[in-house]
DNA sequence: CGAACCCATCGATCAATTTCGATGCATTCT
DNA sequence: AGAATGCATCGAAATTGATCGATGGGTTCG
């Protein structure tokens, strides 16, 4: 028995519930949370990716920094990357629903998403209301 | 020239800056930005590549939901990983300032960090007030 | 002290991501 | 039509990341 190490929390009034061998009755379990539905969790994740790269934080803070529509070109122009690098990225921005692309003749042009201050905020909403 | 094109708005009353061979004079530029310092842009990508991934979603979440600090062996338990690799991603949501560990005896104990919460909303701050 | 236990680290392996040259499609100019 | 331009896609190379068995340090029990 570690009974030295009592525990006076919650759900660890005793021990934590792997000693299972050790553990006296009455110990109160975790809290049980319900995971993330499977579609939610993987738009989150989509989100959280696109913006865990230095590139992608930059593109999007320039984009967001426009009172118009960016031209592709002046992305590439502003970082010292080849232009199917910064394509690729700019295809993870928009497939988090971060960037919308328009066309106008042979440019492309990308803009904030409706949501994207949506998304961004729902980091937030990771944690529970207390 | 691409003088079939010409776009009214801002940055590009004309065309695009790029197209610098065809673009008449008085084109206003891009707007600039200033670039997040590094250390704060290493931080940024630190939290968002640590909540890039479901299995920390949910051992944040987890972790969160719980009143009082999480033993390790609870968080392995929850899930279908083997032991290492759920403390690998403690360790990562520990550097990214999300999680704080604790001992007690042979314990380790995880808990939501101080400012977890500040670190969650810190996605909104990329874009700019508008 | 030896056995049991928790958990962090190490090393290896396999998968995913980043980057870029090459290519192709679409559009526009001449 | 032919040439030039913008940009998305493809394929390959290099880097990074996820996972787990093995190991080791630290603690407690008997």
């Amino acid at each position: 028995m570690h009974s030295r190490h009592r525990i006076e929390i919650c759900q660890y009034v005793f021990m934590p519930a792997r000693a299972a061998r050790t553990r006296p009755e009455g110990c109160c379990p975790l809290q049980p949370i319900r995971p993330l539905a499977a579609r939610q969790r993987e738009r989150l994740v989509r989100v959280f990716k696109a913006l865990a790269d230095p590139t992608r934080l930059e593109i999007l803070r320039l984009v967001a920094a426009q009172p118009a529509p960016t031209c592709v070109c002046d992305v590439v122009d502003h970082f010292d990357l080849a232009q199917p690098t910064i394509s690729h990225h700019l295809k993870v921005l928009r497939e988090a629903g971060l960037l919308q692309t328009s066309k106008l003749g042979i440019w492309s042009f990308y803009a904030l998403a409706p949501d994207a201050e949506d998304l961004l905020a729902r980091g937030s909403e990771l944690l529970p209301t207390r």
